[in-house]
DNA sequence: TATTGTTATACTCTATAACTATA
DNA sequence: TATAGTTATAGAGTATAACAATA
């Protein structure tokens, strides 16, 4: 009978990697972005507001995975630069709906386009047709799974 | 002459997509490890490790792209546990040689068996063959580079 | 009473610089 | 003089809890 060797081998999973290669790329694109004064955390709430225009707070929050208090402080930093609006939601006087303004996409995109270098060099082993793959494996398991859950949510079991 | 819409789309980047998903799995990854004493970083260092039996802190400082003072504090939770074991280097004494232990080689392998689930649900939108797929593309990224670089380096624009 | 956004505070992780020992 | 590891300190990023406005 054959052997079963992959059985043999440790559970190898992707957390670790994702968390390396994630640090790899945000300490990159930290040079690149200063010029244009965001910080990583701005790129990822940015990249979130252009795919869904006019969030409120907590839906970001959500999406981001972070504490509702976090991302106040960040959008503050986007505010104050006129990346992003808030204005109150007229159905429910609590909610501040966010949404990117034409400043916000047009400093989104330069960023994203001086971070091509910063991406070339960290994956430059993969060739092009591979990182495309990785792109998409990436996109499809961010945004499919969608989990409205936070820390505090995920810490105690409940559904969400 | 037919139009080209990919020069109108904004160049999508990987690396906020790359964070995003990070802390998700990171985050969800904290509560399983914390039974076992593990914090996520530690998997990390371990998992270098396991890799690269018997390796010197500035080295392993490169590899996670971290400051070599980081790396010592980090060591020193894990030899606390004894899941790894620091000595001198007899070729130079000023190296410490750090190899994983086998209580170390255990721990991570039940750690990694615990994360089964803790991926399933953060890649719950992804197949087995695209999960495999994702694996070997970051694990090729990752250890493909193999960039010799710290923060200091990137930042200094050295050739490293 | 529950929810949204906010503020104040504490904690974790990390980098920087100064120190020791070896080279 | 330069390098490996260590220590002490400061800064960024985040969560937690308490608060105000609204539902």
């Amino acid at each position: 009978m054959a052997s079963l060797p992959v059985l043999n081998q440790p559970p190898r999973r992707s957390g670790a990697l994702l968390d390396n290669l994630a640090r790899r790329m945000r300490l990159h694109a930290e040079s690149v972005l200063e010029p244009l004064g965001l910080r990583p955390r701005h790129l990822v709430a940015l990249t979130v507001l252009r795919d869904r225009d006019g969030s409120t707070q907590q839906a970001l929050a959500s999406t981001l995975m972070m504490d509702r208090a976090t991302v106040v402080g960040l959008l503050n930093d986007l505010e104050a630069d006129a990346l992003i609006e808030r204005r109150r939601s007229p159905e429910d006087r609590r909610r501040h709906i966010v949404q990117l303004t034409d400043r916000g996409a047009r400093r989104l995109a330069k960023a994203e386009f001086a971070l091509a270098a910063v991406e070339d060099e960290v994956l430059s082993a993969l060739d092009t047709g591979q990182r495309a793959t990785l792109y998409e494996l990436l996109l499809l398991a961010a945004s499919g799974t969608a989990q409205e859950c936070g820390p505090a949510a995920i810490a105690s079991d409940s559904p969400c």
